[in-house]
RNA sequence: GGGCGCUUAGCUCAGCGGUAGAGCGCUGCCCUUACAAGGCAGAUGUCACUGGUUCGAACCCAGUAGCGCCCACCA
């Protein structure tokens, strides 16, 4: 055969010799879009599946994480849809209460010099609305360039006319329902927010700060107590002991002065403290916390709130109008100048909660709020995961759940912001109040509570009220509960717990079947992400630079239930060159004739039944990955088949097939075209742009108005173990005598004479021409004089002339070490074989594979022995 | 103070009772017309430590050491 004939026909392609994700990219999006691709219809016959988005803040734009979030949801959806379902991505975006309203000021404040009381607040929640119609935009269209399939014309956000219509109508049913209360209380205040928090707003700290103790009293009749909040003192109303604290016994009853507030106080027993710590004596301060407040409450004791909101000393005396971190060194001195103070010690470490969103030191204090009671919403939502009615990914994670809605505290949703839902109380000239419901309006004469809601109560509503409840409407009929929810696990109490109660309350079942739980972005160095460390990555950047499904891939490929993921533009990069590599891998394919014309031969060759086996075997395993959220192992599985089976292998195996033309290359080319169909299907979910253009390419299919969006999910045809096993055999000879070749010098494009012997025993006698062409072994000619003999295998030797002498000492040298790699392995399973309780108790099947394993060891030991004493 | 998890090749991790694996990195050869964003071949590990269970342990159990995270009202 002359060299020419020894090409595959090569077909006109119109692909690029590499792939350019941007301008595919834009122009697929578009497309999809325009067909309503993504778009879900509440009345089709097809199953309902459905993931509502985690609503991102419209405070600013998405960072990776959401971009992570993004993928997974949006690769599930897809593969859902491919499925047969009718499958909905339900966006929208979250008002972030706080949040936003914190950044807009700044704004202001940076920009004008006001504040939003300057503005009033009308001009100013005006001017966040304008914030927030910039942000949504930039956050869409960070969106629409990572790819996420979701329906626009379902897009929500959770102050919208319909949103705040299903607030103010669970408000007022929990209302009425004796689930919401007003309420004195104890709460977290961020004296820079201004507002109210939630225990879940707080995050503790160990932080250094100092545990001074103090003398109450004078003489016999003084107490001594420890504190880390000095300031504290000014409003405290009692001294507690422990009731069996002997030490104190003869103080209860009696009174101890406050210094500098002439204030007498009591010293009481309360079995709340603890005797061990300290002095065993505690200063009980009601107003600042919520220990001394409980104590407050059983020994009716006065509560004195000695701070404003800003935390400023309003406490009459020498410290009024301090900061309360100066008030607490002032107080230090002026107690020290007293010879009060008994002991000091700093740094003190201990936990110290901050306001989540500023940071500023959090700082308890009495305050009138409205609270949900959650015990009974807390029971529905554990009870659900409980039954199984949702189940948790991974697993581990219902602990954290459970320990969550287990330990519920009632929960504090009033917030002294503006930028909210508004709570619809209204109060009337005496103090009357009455919760106005939706079309309903107050009486004449009363005024609305000025305080919002916690942005997280309308997040709570989410999974319904997206649907288009309090309303029966078909969507909500169609797609509640929704299939799956799919967030990052340090969400779980803000949110997920929180849907979970009010769906259960508001729709009597709960709102996701399943619960995937993803973790954060991390850099290659194992830290989390964030614009303060540095080290965060723009996901538009990685788009830009590395195509949107270079990003998606990277992000999927490292993706578990509950565990963290790895960024970092090198592994974009590697992405990105998978890309490329099935873009050149298809390329070929078309280029070699595949085709989807007629359907698969009915005897097809070995290499072609080996690889649709592998094909059978992969789409079985993505299947079991992708059901249990293992996006890592499903992209690996798809990595590995694409790259290792199919480009390394297939194509190579493929080529002298589909050179040599006639009926064998006619059935390849529809095998061909069968594979990389697959491929594509299964690659479509995570790499959608690259998958499209491919895959429209070769079906043709774009005429028809066809899109790999809707394609069918392959399903799997079953493995094929003898043509595996054949193949297997055929590849570790090719490797073989590949390695003997690098070896010995030889170029990889040197043609070698030599002949093959025992091929037919070893069951490749049809693969021969395969087999030279893969390794370039030539046919021997008359002259053939054969310089070195490989035996291969336990079947098959190869002889050949490799003109000139060989390198003995590299062929030694090769030899001993699979000689000695032969004789490791004979030992081990000697050993074992000679083990009497090995054979007693292993079962059959691994005795029996240990035996082959030895003789396969002998085999090959004589095998490379002979070959060693030939090379003399 | 509770709870959860981790420790396997230089790096990031998979394997969770029967031959230690992958990707990247590294070494050598190759511009072989699908792809150099590539191909072929290669090197690399007392599976944290100590005991135990077992015919057999990276894998199960107990303890030790380091690391990470979540929760927490000891003033």
């Amino acid at each position: 055969m002359t060299d020419a004939a020894k090409q595959p026909t090569i077909r006109e392609t119109h692909l690029s010799k590499t792939y350019a994700p941007a301008e595919v990219e834009a122009r697929r999006y578009a497309g999809w879009v325009a067909d309503g691709r993504f778009e879900a219809a509440d009345d089709s016959g097809r199953d309902p599946y459905c993931i509502v988005i985690p609503p991102p803040n419209v405070t600013g734009q998405l960072h990776l994480g959401h971009a992570l979030n993004h993928t997974l949801i949006d690769a599930v959806v897809r593969r859902e849809r491919m499925r047969g379902k009718e499958a909905l991505f339900l966006p929208g975006t979250d008002h972030a209460g706080i949040a936003t309203q914190n950044v807009v000021e700044r704004k202001i404040a940076e920009g004008e010099g006001a504040s939003r009381h300057d503005l009033g607040r009308e001009a100013f929640i005006e001017r966040v609305w304008e914030w927030k119609d910039a942000y949504r935009d930039r956050i869409t269209d960070q969106m629409k360039k990572i790819g996420d399939g979701v329906d626009w014309s379902r897009e929500r956000f959770t102050l919208d006319e319909g949103l705040s219509n299903a607030v103010q109508t669970i408000f007022k049913r929990l209302y009425d329902d004796e689930l919401i209360y007003r309420a004195g209380r104890i709460i977290n205040w961020c004296p820079r927010c201004m507002t109210a928090l939630s225990e879940m707003e707080v995050e503790h700290q160990d932080d250094a700060g100092e545990l001074v103790s103090m003398r109450y009293g004078e003489g016999e009749r003084s107490i001594v107590v420890a504190t880390t909040r000095l300031e504290t003192m000014l409003g405290d109303t009692a001294v507690a002991v422990h009731p069996d604290d002997e030490r104190y016994t003869h103080l209860l009853g009696t009174t101890v002065e406050v210094p500098f507030t002439g204030r007498r106080i009591p010293i009481v027993a309360d079995e709340h403290v603890d005797p061990e710590f300290g002095t065993g004596a505690v200063k009980v301060t009601p107003a600042h916390d919520p220990n001394d407040f409980a104590i407050g409450q059983r020994h009716d004791l006065e509560s004195i709130l000695i701070m404003d909101e800003r935390g400023t000393i309003t406490a009459h005396g020498p410290f009024e109008g301090l900061d309360r971190f100066e008030a607490r060194s002032a107080i230090a001195a002026a107690l020290r100048a007293e010879g009060r103070i008994v002991a000091e010690q700093r740094p003190y470490m201990h936990a110290v909660g901050h306001c989540d969103r500023c940071d500023t030191v959090v700082e308890p204090r009495l305050s009138k709020q409205w609270f949900v009671k959650v015990a009974s919403l807390a029971k529905a939502a554990a009870d659900a995961v409980r039954s199984g009615e949702t189940t948790i990914y991974p697993p581990e994670m219902e602990k954290r759940y459970f320990s969550w809605v287990d330990n519920l505290l009632d929960w504090c949703i009033s917030r002294q912001l503006w930028w909210g839902h508004r709570i619809p109380i209204w109060y009337g000239p005496d103090g009357e109040q009455v919760c106005v419901g939706p079309g309903e309006s107050a009486p004449e004469g009363y005024v609305q509570d000025p305080d919002v809601l916690d942005t997280w109560f309308s997040s709570a509503l989410w999974p319904f009220s997206t649907l288009g409840w309090p309303e029966a409407t078909p969507a909500l009929e169609k797609f509640y509960p929704t299939s799956t929810l799919i967030t990052g696990w340090d969400i779980l109490p803000f949110w997920v717990v929180r849907m979970m109660m009010f769906g259960t309350y508001a729709m009597g079942r709960a709102p996701f079947a399943e619960v995937m739980l993803h973790g954060l972005v991390r850099d290659k160095e194992g830290k989390k992400m964030s614009k303060s460390s540095g080290n965060g990555i723009d996901p538009l950047e990685v788009v830009d630079q590395y195509g949107a499904d270079a990003l998606r891939f990277m992000l999927a490929r490292d993706a578990s239930p509950g565990a963290d993921g790895i960024a970092s533009l090198e592994l974009a990069e590697i992405s990105r060159n998978f890309c490329n590599k099935l873009w050149n891998g298809t390329r070929f394919a078309l280029m070699s004739g595949a085709t989807l014309d007629g359907d698969l031969p009915a005897e097809p060759s070995l290499i072609d039944r080996w690889v649709l086996s592998r094909l059978s075997r992969t789409v079985e395993a993505v299947d079991a990955f992708l059901d249990e959220y293992e996006f890592a192992k499903a992209m690996d599985a798809l990595y590995h088949f694409a790259w290792d089976d199919v480009f390394d292998w297939y194509l190579e195996l493929t080529k002298p097939v589909l050179a040599a033309g006639g009926p064998a290359a006619e059935a390849t080319r529809r095998v061909l075209g069968h594979v990389f169909d697959h491929l594509l299907r299964l690659l479509h979910p995570v790499v959608p742009f690259v998958t499209e253009e491919l895959w429209l390419s070769l079906t043709g299919g774009e005429a028809r108005g066809d899109s790999l969006t809707v394609a069918p999910w392959p399903t799997a045809a079953g493995g094929d173990d003898a043509a595996e096993r054949l193949v297997g055999a055929l590849q570790h000879l090719v490797v073989e005598v590949r390695r003997f070749r690098d070896g010995q010098g030889v170029k990889p494009s040197q043609a070698v004479a030599a002949t093959l012997t025992g091929l037919d025993r070893a069951g490749l006698a049809d693969q021969e021409p395969l087999i030279r062409a893969l390794v370039r072994l030539d046919a021997p000619d008359a002259g053939f004089a054969p310089t070195a003999e490989l035996a291969v295998s336990e079947h098959v030797t190869v002889a050949l002339d490799t003109s000139g002498a060989i390198d003995v000492d590299a062929e030694r040298a090769r030899l001993a070490k699979a000689l000695k790699a032969a004789e490791k392995e004979l030992d081990g399973t000697a050993k074992k074989l000679g083990n009497e309780a090995f054979l007693a108790k292993a079962p059959d099947a691994v005795v029996e594979k240990i035996r082959a394993r030895k003789a396969t060891a002998e085999a090959d030991i004589a095998r490379v022995t002979a070959q060693l004493e030939r090379l003399g």
